[in-house]
DNA sequence: GTCTATAGGTAGATAGAC
DNA sequence: GTCTATCTACCTATAGAC
């Protein structure tokens, strides 16, 4: 792996766990084996590295989320059951989520080309889960009136806040709880699928 | 104000907008008015000052939630529009919870004295709700089968997810549109009542 | 109680040799 | 490309005078 991929992966754990604030450019010259001068070779700084660093992490995030969420308009399973996949698919629940977690960073909110792929990410994500939400409503399998929207962002946020509960408790067992009451509102009588973890 | 006083405020006041990790010190210092000296005669060091501060907070943070959540006792109200006065009461959503923020805190989690009150108030929270999400199912105000934590799990989720997706888009809607969602699931059929923000 | 002095360590770079 | 040296500022205290 080159020198600048070494880089760029120490810095998405590093932002991953401890933030961009507790995040200092030795602390990732010495996760990625590099020297200082080297860092600055293929960096300008702390800011350019969490720029890549925040790339890569959100594109992972949105394929991830793809997955789940069906393939290309192959309509491949019900709306609930790709919403379902999505809430229920395998994650390091104690780590948070390394896109949400960033948005409590405050040098991150105010630095705008740090912001914006956070914002986008999300964005994106939501309304994702609205269009899903919309198929899902046409096809008569959750209550007429809902606000595909607002139903998307209720997902999301249910996923970020379980994030918050798994880490306070330190059990991922409050991120499960969370997302079984969802899965329960959103389809009242059916049987919520367990979750992956044991 | 006494010295004491001014110290935990600014304290308060900075781990709610910077972190654990990202308040110093000499920034405590500075917004309370007091000296290097005078802040180490009161309080042993950062972790003692955030000791005082989260004591604090999570206090608010029970007054407040009880304020809506209803009385001691006294059935004021049913169980969703209690929920939903909790869901709809006005906050500081740009800022994010004062308390939940703490969780991505990596010094945080680290010291159990900091990481253990975060942890039981959210407890608390999440076992208040509940408290009142079984009154609601006996009552028939809700889909019979909920389970009652995992429905109190995912409010809290809600609210704690609500406020990434406020500040990563700048802007409460979000947060709003998750609340609106989670409170159409509850009762569908019901017309869900606007948010307290212009 | 509050102030100033001191101190070892880290943050976040820049400069220039190799 | 990578290394070592250097730099200013800040972090988190401790010590002791007033």
């Amino acid at each position: 792996m080159s020198t600048t991929e070494r880089l760029i992966e120490a810095t998405r754990e590093l932002l991953w766990d401890r933030g961009y604030v507790g995040t200092s450019p030795k602390a990732i010259q010495r996760r990625a084996g590099a020297g200082q001068g080297s860092m600055y070779h293929h960096f300008s700084g702390k800011p350019a590295l969490a720029r890549a660093a925040i790339a890569r992490t959100t594109e992972e995030l949105r394929a991830t989320a793809e997955a789940t969420l069906g393939g290309s308009g192959s309509g491949s399973g019900s709306a609930y059951d790709r919403i379902a996949a999505y809430l229920l698919r395998e994650r390091e629940v104690l780590r948070g989520c390394p896109v949400g977690r960033l948005t409590m960073d405050p040098d991150i909110m105010a630095d705008e080309t740090l912001r914006a792929p956070v914002d986008e990410t999300l964005d994106w994500l939501r309304g994702r889960l609205a269009e899903i939400v919309q198929e899902g409503l046409e096809r008569g399998e959750f209550t007429a009136g809902l606000d595909p929207a607002e139903i998307a962002s209720t997902v999301v946020a249910t996923v970020q806040g379980g994030y918050v509960l798994a880490r306070a408790s330190g059990s991922p067992a409050a991120f499960d709880a969370g997302v079984r009451g969802l899965l329960a509102l959103l389809a009242p009588g059916r049987d919520v699928p367990n979750s992956p973890r044991p």
